[in-house]
RNA sequence: GCGAGUGUAGCCAAGUGGUUAAGGCUCCGGUUUGUGGUACCGGCAUUCGUGGGUUCGAUUCCCAUCAUUCGCCCCA
């Protein structure tokens, strides 16, 4: 075992016998996304460094500690921990704001974070995302919420809670985090040591401490009081408004979570996330926001935007494993070039089927084809002269001889 | 970066300080060289993650190391 190689921390294979939920997850994505008039687009995997370094915000864990980054020919790149930085450099690179707005987006791919692996996080992860570019109004960031919970229902996911939330714009958020850190002031020291961490430098995850001690503090009368006060201008907060009426109206369900603080520096206004009781530790399956800055801050034209992205193996471990398919028909015969021939002729009509590739006896042909394929033809000496096959139905044991021209319309009326 | 658990075959898994390390699944071969998937027989770990120590002797006890899982942090 000594030099075996393994797939690196953080990684995993998919295998065959999981490829069929991910192929649905991906046909799914195409589906549903279409119907609202999004467009796949697929960014490089890895990026300048500055591009995240900008994008998704230099304070965040992600940036700082959580990048693959390399250097080549003085240029240091960055194996992409997140989408949608590369899609808004592909925006404005491509020019599309001169596409006339909304401009809808779509992808899915592998991400990369130098993280400590467990239930639901690896270090090369999938995503599928959606973005909307140059709708400022409430109507888009509704839509690409539905557009969330349509997709997630229509892999059979009903019942996961949506969490709402609005940061307000970047001088509501100001005037939150200093009277929230104003505060927490006099109780500073007896907070643990991550929250005296977050107070410096991300004061709205203090919140979501788990540590009993510090939600002991946070539960104080006057801190209760900022925590919940609407700190959102008025601007902000009828936008907000809008958001909520059309969700309703669309009988998407919600809950507010006044806590909720994305991660990523460049959400602004609208932020939610979709989370499920059945995923341990690790219980997000959707997040996104809006980001009205960030193609201004990337160096394009000032557009606002919205969008989320989803963890496709948070997805995998929710939706309901897909039964493994049989082929139509397994060939047996001990002639080989002829059970070619008329695999390829049967393939052509359309149906999967398979031949023996190993000169194996009669008997272990047969059982092959029982365990893999609907059907078994057999091709025979006598089947060749008479230009016919006999086949069998694997299921019911009865079989019949029939013109080798006629083969495939009788398994496909046998199989319907 | 911090904390805890676990390492016996492709997978699941029993086991004990002492001759050849149970069993099951999968796979391969045979009983059956033109009729299967259910039966029966056989094959598949010179070795228990790796290195070192204790011992007459270690898969079993100790130390280290690596891998993996779960949690913190953070996030999808």
């Amino acid at each position: 075992m000594a030099n075996k190689i393994t797939a690196p921390k953080g990684t995993k294979d998919i295998l065959p016998q999981d490829a069929a939920q991910w192929q649905l997850m991906e046909a799914q994505a195409l589906e549903i996304f279409s119907k609202y008039g999004y467009k796949e687009i697929r960014t490089p995997i890895f990026e300048a460094t500055e591009l995240f370094a900008r994008g998704v915000g230099d304070t965040t864990d992600i940036v700082n500690k959580e990048m693959y980054t390399f250097e080549k020919s003085d240029r240091s790149l960055t194996l992409r921990p997140e989408n949608t930085a590369g899609v808004v450099r592909a925006y404005i690179e491509n020019g599309m704001s001169r596409i006339s707005p909304p401009v809808k987006l779509w992808y899915k791919g592998p991400m990369f974070r130098y993280e400590r692996p467990q239930a639901g996080r690896q270090r090369q992860f999938h995503q599928v995302g959606v973005e909307l570019f140059g709708i400022k109004e409430a109507a888009a960031d509704a839509e690409v919420i539905v557009v969330a919970t349509n997709y997630l229902k229509s892999l059979g996911l009903n019942d996961l809670e949506v969490e709402l939330n609005s940061l307000g714009c970047p001088d509501c958020r100001e005037n939150f985090k200093t009277a929230l850190k104003k505060s927490l002031e006099s109780e500073l020291d007896e907070l643990c040591e991550d929250c005296k961490n977050r107070y410096e430098k991300n004061p709205l995850r203090l919140l979501d401490c788990k540590v009993p001690t510090c939600n002991a503090i946070f539960a104080q009368p006057q801190i209760q009081e900022v925590v919940q006060s609407d700190f959102i201008c008025d601007e902000c907060s009828v936008h907000f408004e809008e958001v909520k009426s059309y969700l309703s109206n669309m009988s998407v369900k919600y809950s507010i979570n006044k806590l909720m603080v994305r991660g990523l520096d460049y959400y602004n206004r609208t932020v939610f996330e979709i989370k499920s009781n059945n995923l341990g530790s690790q219980n997000a399956v959707c997040g996104g926001g809006r980001y009205d800055s960030l193609v201004a801050n990337l160096g394009g034209e000032s557009t606002p935007a919205v969008g989320w992205a989803m963890g496709m193996e948070r997805i995998n471990s929710l939706i309901k494993s897909v039964e493994p398919v049989k082929i139509d028909a397994y060939i047996v015969s001990d002639t080989s070039v002829e059970a070619f021939k008329l695999a390829e002729e049967l393939r052509a009509a359309g149906l999967s089927v398979e031949i023996d590739l190993s000169s194996k006896k009669f008997t272990k042909q047969l059982e092959k084809a029982a365990k893999t394929a609907n059907f078994a033809l057999i091709l025979g000496e006598d089947e060749i002269k008479n230009n016919s096959v006999a086949v069998k139905n694997l299921d019911t044991g009865k079989q019949e001889t029939v013109n080798r021209k006629d083969a495939s319309e009788r398994i496909k009326i046998g199989a319907s």
